[in-house]
DNA sequence: TGTACATCAGTGAACGCGCGTTCACTGATGTAC
DNA sequence: TGTACATCAGTGAACGCGCGTTCACTGATGTAC
């Protein structure tokens, strides 16, 4: 009958707990390896346990679900890659060839973390609902920052928040569109992957190209119209 | 002992192939209704001849495998948008509005055939190496096909081949995840996908603008080249 | 035209298999006193 | 510090189910003569 004690002496450290959080890493871990040759809807949940090397039965210690656990694959994929950006922004002086950083700094992250984009790349249509939301939120959201930081460029000053969003979201279309294209690339064959990178930076730089011309077409039909 | 004829007569009409292709098609068309809610990898050939109304075995008839079906699929659905983009082409005097013009066939065809194109867009990435191949083949001749005609016009004269496939290759890549943001738009929100529709718009306008830009700085670049 | 035979789309029983989930359990780790 | 009890991650047997594929078959349609 005495209440439980709700403050716990701090000594015992963690083991058990840390052994959890170790079982709990070796179900993503092998679900995201297995994930390389299949999409999310056909693995089993046994085989996942089976890769993790532990009982079917114990799975549910970690997660109520496979959809749980596929939700926490899409948070951890997608926050790798935002802080990557996050760091690159942070030193973002906008010093010479900008796009070609940016490419050579996404070009980095799917190599160090191949399984992760290819997990995104093909949920990001072909999963549950559940799933597909998660990551177009994310998407979304990269979106969203961009359209912020392009807000201080001095080339756009004066644009609309819509417009903002559109040439956001056209550039992060163009950019997750050629890493899912660079991830599915096949690795025994290199220059596959450089030409797609190639392709990549002159499409970007295209649109760039395209900004000056609109924000005049926008001026110039603001002052043709009343205020 | 007798050789088989090879000339057979002409009057039994088809009433047995007829049959035949028949269920054939209702292998194709339950396929298409039930990937509508799930992907192509956990449907099961089970579920398949249960909405054709036949047993599982009869489907060796028809396919000698499910990925024989899906890459039917894949060709069908193709082919339809194909076609449909080749008759506007055909009819494409450059008057005025082409942008808005070309997105509208696009969202028509999308409301035309909406398994279609959801059956596209999940399994561009989500699908077996086969059915990803067959795709991302297609949406190249797409491209390929694009290039030739960008080629044509004036503002482009003078463009190099790969400058105008890389052009061709954003447009295209535009269009695409545009046209699969439309498919997965919610049908009892028709705002969300006039927004959509709005957006992509103004984004492939941009496109335009940053065309005249290119042009003139590859120009630049190569007079200050040696030939 | 009529008959005898060939073709073949679809049937239905049967198989072995991997699946998700239930349940009662074990035994090491953690906590109270 | 030592003891008695609580917690709980992982075990292992068992279940019912839908799956892909095999096989011998049926009977309507098509063909040869």
């Amino acid at each position: 009958m005495h209440a439980r004690p709700l403050i716990r002496s701090d000594q015992g450290h963690a083991s058990r707990q840390e052994a959890k959080e170790r079982t709990r890493r070796a179900l993503l871990d092998g679900a995201l390896r297995l994930l390389a040759d299949q999409s999310f809807s056909s693995l089993s949940l046994r085989e996942v346990t089976r890769r993790a090397a532990i009982v079917p039965t114990a799975f549910y210690r970690h997660f109520s679900s496979m959809e749980e656990l596929g939700l926490a694959l899409v948070d951890e994929s997608v926050h790798t890659l935002r802080q990557a950006l996050r760091a690159q922004r942070a030193q973002a002086q906008p010093t010479g060839d900008v796009i070609r950083r940016s490419i050579a700094e996404l070009v980095r992250h799917v190599h160090e973390h191949p399984l992760h984009f290819r997990f995104i790349t093909r949920e990001r249509y072909g999963g549950s609902p559940a799933l597909r939301d998660g990551i177009r939120r994310e998407i979304q959201l990269f979106a969203a920052e961009l359209a912020t930081d392009l807000a201080r460029l001095p080339h756009l000053d004066g644009w609309s928040t819509d417009d903002l969003h559109m040439v956001a979201g056209l550039i992060v279309n163009t950019m997750v569109t050629n890493a899912a294209a660079l991830v599915e690339a096949p690795a025994d064959r290199p220059w596959i992957e450089a030409e797609i990178v190639r392709l990549a930076e002159k499409q970007l730089r295209l649109v760039m190209l395209g900004i000056p011309a609109w924000r005049s077409e926008a001026a110039a039909s603001r002052s043709t119209l009343p205020a």
